[in-house]
DNA sequence: TAATCTTAGTAGTAATATAATACTTAGTCA
DNA sequence: TGACTAAGTATTATATTACTACTAAGATTA
């Protein structure tokens, strides 16, 4: 990995990456979680992602992780004093998705979206 | 832009997505805003992925927009039901990141994040 | 009169991020 | 002996995002 890509300017940009979200809702409602068991809660995601993610989040202080020298290695993931503090928002977000998601679904095909050009077109009269 | 790759999952992938939560954060604390409004507010956003992401965040049911037809055509965005719900939790989001950030600034040099190579060299003795 | 500016994008291409797959390590189990 | 384990890494392929330049019709400026 290289050094310079993850020196990365704020915790808005961690956070607006792909699966970081998911990453700590996921730490938020299972506490200590290992990497495997992430990627068991997630299948989307990809060894690499998670590795980057997870490397992201303990630089940016918001997870830590504690690594156990057996064979194989276990690797123990959870929030810090500062993730822990995210968690209140992560579960009022959570629980706004879960009200939403299924009037997205039913909304699906109602929603009718604006397009400038076809306005563009009227304003050009 | 193509119809296929908008097909969006669900909406933790939509806020996970780069520049989503700015946008949203944005749209929260100045309320209705216009296109190049955001690019101004948010001056590192390329027209290409704002687009992108407002569209997304429409067909989601999270904002909304009007379109006045003059000559230049005007566009305002702005939070629906739905988002408006989200301001508080963006609060507390945006007051979580104003904490931190100044920790992070002073804690930058002194993390030291744990890695996994050199544990399993202590593994393999 | 003509060049310039305006807005909310789009088109095309370059750069970057993410995904998929195979591989590593040393010990345990069959 | 060979398969299996966990937590990644390396390599290559694909998808997303960024960076220009461009559009349209009118208003402003020179």
């Amino acid at each position: 990995m290289n050094e310079e890509k993850c020196e990365i300017v704020d915790i808005w940009e961690v956070l607006g990456r792909r699966w970081s979200l998911h990453i700590l809702k996921n730490l938020t409602t299972h506490g200590t979680v290992r990497f495997n068991e992430i990627k068991r809660l997630i299948p989307e995601i990809s060894s690499t992602v998670l590795s980057d993610r997870l490397l992201e989040l303990e630089r940016e202080g918001l997870i830590s992780k504690k690594i156990f020298p057996q064979v194989p290695i276990k690797v123990e993931y959870s929030l810090t004093p500062q993730g822990k503090e995210l968690q209140p928002i992560l579960h009022q977000l959570n629980n706004w998705v879960d009200k939403w998601q299924s009037h997205r679904i039913e909304n699906k095909f109602e929603t009718d979206n604006q397009n400038v050009k076809a306005y563009r077109k009227a304003a050009a009269r």
